[in-house]
DNA sequence: GGCAGCCTGGTT
DNA sequence: AACCAGGCTGCC
């Protein structure tokens, strides 16, 4: 696929996401879906860049803007360094949502308690569950365990467990630990930058990921590490004791 | 459900 | 050399 043959001559018309989908639709209606994965970037650069030759095995398609309100010969460059991320075309938004985004969950950023009650059904931990787009869209493995620990839930929690006064509130700290990092700039660990290669500052606000062994911030207690469907977890268990 | 596998790169 | 990593698919 080769993006920039699907959009060759289209003016932008607007910018999508749902969840951690991205999406780029012309002006003719086509589109473009991106999908960032663990490591890739999107990066608004000009002519000079790069300034030295880079990593060659990384995927890096180039989107050519040559008129509007960006610096002529200014590149959009996806990166994706490990190569777990995507990009791919559809015929229209319509089609997209019709299609592969149908099969999303509603949006993290403005997740409802009823709509996080809907899908906390069956045995599989509550962690599993947010981690699942199809249940609910946008949340990775930082933000489940941040939200997790804001409120006071266990990870392991069987999904149909957690307890009826505990789901608002889960859905309240999933707002607000991702409004947070957003207005942080998002989690700069490794390779995460935004599109002018500003690095977020979300990463110093996390309260539980990556603190395995360290004191938990509201009680002291030792926080602990597991791995738990599939994905390193952390969490307090005096805090978050499990239902 | 869990889990290996996909990739590269950085750290132990 | 082995292990780990922000995600997701598909195979048990």
């Amino acid at each position: 696929m080769e993006p920039r043959a699907l959009l060759d001559g289209a003016r932008i018309a607007a910018l999508h996401r749902h969840g951690k989908q991205l999406a780029i639709e012309a002006n003719d209606g086509r589109v473009l879906v991106i999908q960032l994965g663990m490591s890739g970037q999107i990066r608004l650069v000009g002519p000079g860049y790069p300034p030295a030759p880079t990593a060659h095995r990384h995927i890096e398609w180039r989107l050519v803007l040559d008129q509007g309100r960006v610096p002529a010969r200014c590149r959009v460059l996806l990166c994706d360094p490990r190569r777990f991320g995507g990009v791919h075309a559809a015929r229209t938004m319509t089609e997209l949502r019709a299609g592969a985004w149908g099969g999303l969950g509603p949006d993290a950023l403005d997740l409802h308690a009823r709509a996080l009650a809907g899908v906390l059904v069956g045995r599989r931990a509550v962690k599993a569950v947010l981690l699942d787009q199809g249940a609910i869209a946008g949340v990775g493995n930082i933000y489940a365990d941040e939200a997790l620990f804001r409120a006071r839930v266990h990870p392991a929690t069987r999904a149909e467990r957690v307890p009826p006064g505990r789901i608002a509130p889960l859905a309240a700290a999933l707002r607000a630990v991702l409004r947070a990092a957003v207005a942080a700039g998002g989690s700069s660990l490794r390779d995460y930058m935004a599109a002018d290669g500003a690095c977020g500052a979300a990463q110093n606000r996390h309260a539980v990921y990556g603190a395995a062994g360290s004191p938990c911030l509201r009680c002291r207690t030792t926080l602990r590490g597991v791995r738990l469907a599939g994905r390193a977890t952390v969490f307090c268990p005096a805090c978050q004791p499990k239902a």
